[in-house]
DNA sequence: TAGATTGTTAATCGATTAACAATC
DNA sequence: TAGATTGTTAATCGATTAACAATC
């Protein structure tokens, strides 16, 4: 028996979603309670039309017609729509120095992620600990991640190494992977959606912005 | 006497041509000299109408019917386009530990950029020669900036010294910024263009991909 | 009740794509 | 010339937005 697939939400409403998602976190511990589809339109520089059509997709009036919001119940809705546990495992590649530094820009906890395995391309790394758990060599991936329950991962190893992670990730049963690092594009196995952040192409595509032309 | 503002490219076009610049220097580097349309157009899984009209947007009949594009011609043109030097200068926000990760997911010198000014937050970066510059205080930005003819910058620094960095970056007259770092929106000081990467929400999108129910 | 705000339809807008004459 | 591929128009598609009845 297969659970029906579930109602499709365009890249663009996804991506708003997620964004909504960190927006009421921030609302949340700010310790406010209610909110609005103008207040986050407002907020994320959006139209209060598109703000509401996209929170209709969590489910059957997520609002109160003329109240707004409940913040925490909204929340929740995202989290579900997104299938996003309230500490969302994931598996982390590439070396501890470059892991730390992400985790330094990117701070994991505040966001309500919790990675549970790393894997990295530097033998010198073997062994040592990271939040509680060893770093194991990224050869190691298929194995370690079958028993953990683990469908989501971040790649930020070095080039020449992207590929071969990707490989290892979807044989251990990794259904999304985001990858950081730049590198000629790497080919998706079957089943596996990947996305990139592309830092290159943002940087190239923010020259246009800064032409004194313009 | 100021130059005509420039035929404005959509969000996405603009993006896409980033895409195919990367994807041109790839294909340079590979000794390929020609291309067309439908070979850029599958090896970014694009409609092939879709990059003919994007390259048209560099001026006019970069092409040749029949035959396709000078990849290195063509290669020019989106440079010239994106007013992308060759060794595209910004200037690096972060510490030291933090700039060294990430130039090793980002291979910058492969990408054509070139770092030429490094401000840390932290203390005991100061002094140190990263690429041959000095690293500086974050408090420096402005005067160590205003002589260089930096545009663009980058920014990696920890979650509470982003909006300060935003500021000093706008009064050194950058122009255009590249946000990594996860953060409580920051504010854009009038006439800078802001771009967030923001890997916080494409990893809670990716979970909605991960989920059984997909 | 009067005021506010949702949920949703219908209208608009803009981006993507098919198609084809031009031409290498 | 015949075959291939561009450049561009016109058609399609889908996302955004305005508008408003429903209702708290």
């Amino acid at each position: 028996m297969h659970k029906s697939p579930k109602k499709l939400a365009s890249a663009e409403s996804l991506h708003r979603l997620a964004l909504y998602h960190c927006l009421l976190t921030d609302f949340l511990l700010c310790g406010k309670k209610i909110t609005t589809s103008k207040e986050i339109a407002d907020e994320l520089d959006l139209n209060e039309s598109t703000v509401r059509r996209d929170l209709s997709l969590t489910g059957n009036a997520p609002g109160k017609r003329g109240i707004g919001y409940d913040a925490s119940s909204l929340r929740q809705r995202i989290s579900d729509f997104l299938a996003l546990p309230p500490f969302a495992p994931f598996a982390m590649v590439g070396s501890v120095a470059v892991t730390n530094a992400v985790f330094n820009f990117f701070p994991i906890e505040k966001f309500g992620f919790m990675p549970i395995a790393f894997f990295s391309e530097e033998p010198g790394d073997w062994g040592k600990v990271l939040n509680g758990h060893e770093v194991k060599p990224v050869d190691d991936i298929s194995p370690a991640l079958a028993t953990m329950g683990i469908n989501v991962a971040m790649v930020a190893c070095r080039p020449n190494w992207v590929q071969h992670s990707i490989n290892l990730l979807a044989q251990a049963g990794i259904k999304s992977i985001l990858i950081l690092t730049q590198s000629t594009l790497p080919s998706a196995p079957q089943g596996v959606h990947l996305a990139h952040v592309r830092i290159a192409c943002e940087l190239k595509s923010l020259f246009y912005f800064a032409d004194s032309k313009f």
